[in-house]
DNA sequence: TGAATAAGGGACATTGATATCCCCTATCGA
DNA sequence: TCGATAGGGGATATCAATGTCCCTTATTCA
């Protein structure tokens, strides 16, 4: 599978947001019902999104999450780190092997390509589609 | 995680694979030592591509696995959808949402660098790298 | 032909991702 | 100030990915 089930949950949470206007407060249970997301599992992921700085959350009635920054401002990777960990994205070479081989990178290729494209990228979908090039400037 | 981890194995065999005369045959064994790879579960992996006919093998003494095509014929797509199964590719929408979300894009995009991109094109690494473009066509 | 070899394939153990639940804490509004 | 609300966070359950083992089948070679 490419990206695991949480990055696709919160990058959906995230789109789901995005839409929203912006500093709006919406509550997990509302994000996860909308977006047909698990609600508690959900619920910890925006947590530790939270935790991490990328969105802002409010306890209390009329409480909920917003995104932390303009949706032009925040690339993908960031959301698949802030959830899978940094480990996600940098390979670890476990034996001094080659230092740069294949595995590596056609995985920075990728890592590279999450870098540069910003949640605004492809939240602008449905019609004619919103930016090129992007990637293919690595390597 | 970008990539679960049998299809980072499958990919570092092929990558090996790819550097051996056209033809000769390694058993196993000998790549997941050279590459630092578990044996067996590598085992069960170049098995599964055998059976999708990404591999060719021979059993008994000098027997072993060699790729059934040119590297340069062989896009990583196929890899990690013959071992992850096509569900890792084709993004299923649950419920008929929006045809064509944010999520879906994204992955579609990816999915698309994927099959675009050949064994040869990451396995000539180490010094300036040898294609460019590629991506960026999608979309 | 038979012994050694290597892939094929099933059974099982282990680990981590995924998912749910419950209680605590902070906040808002009456 | 009190009750309702919503996130924070720990504990736990479930399930799939990962990893190992063992036996079978096919093949080579002496």
């Amino acid at each position: 599978m490419i990206l695991s089930r949480s990055s696709e949950y919160a990058i959906r949470a995230f789109l789901y947001l995005a839409k929203q206007e912006p500093g709006r407060l919406v509550m997990a249970r509302q994000i996860a019902e909308d977006a047909g997301l698990p609600g508690h599992f959900l619920a910890k992921l925006l947590q530790q999104l939270a935790r991490k700085g990328l969105v802002r959350s409010n306890k209390g009635p009329s409480g909920g999450f917003t995104l932390a920054n303009d949706p032009r401002q925040i690339n993908i990777l960031s959301i698949v780190e802030a959830v899978e960990g940094i480990e996600g994205s940098t390979v670890e070479v476990p034996s001094p092997r080659t230092a740069t081989d294949g595995w590596t990178t056609l995985h920075s290729r990728i890592v590279d390509y999450l870098e540069q494209t910003s949640l605004a990228d492809i939240s602008k979908t449905g019609n004619g589609s919103a930016r090129k090039r992007k990637a293919a400037k690595n390597n």
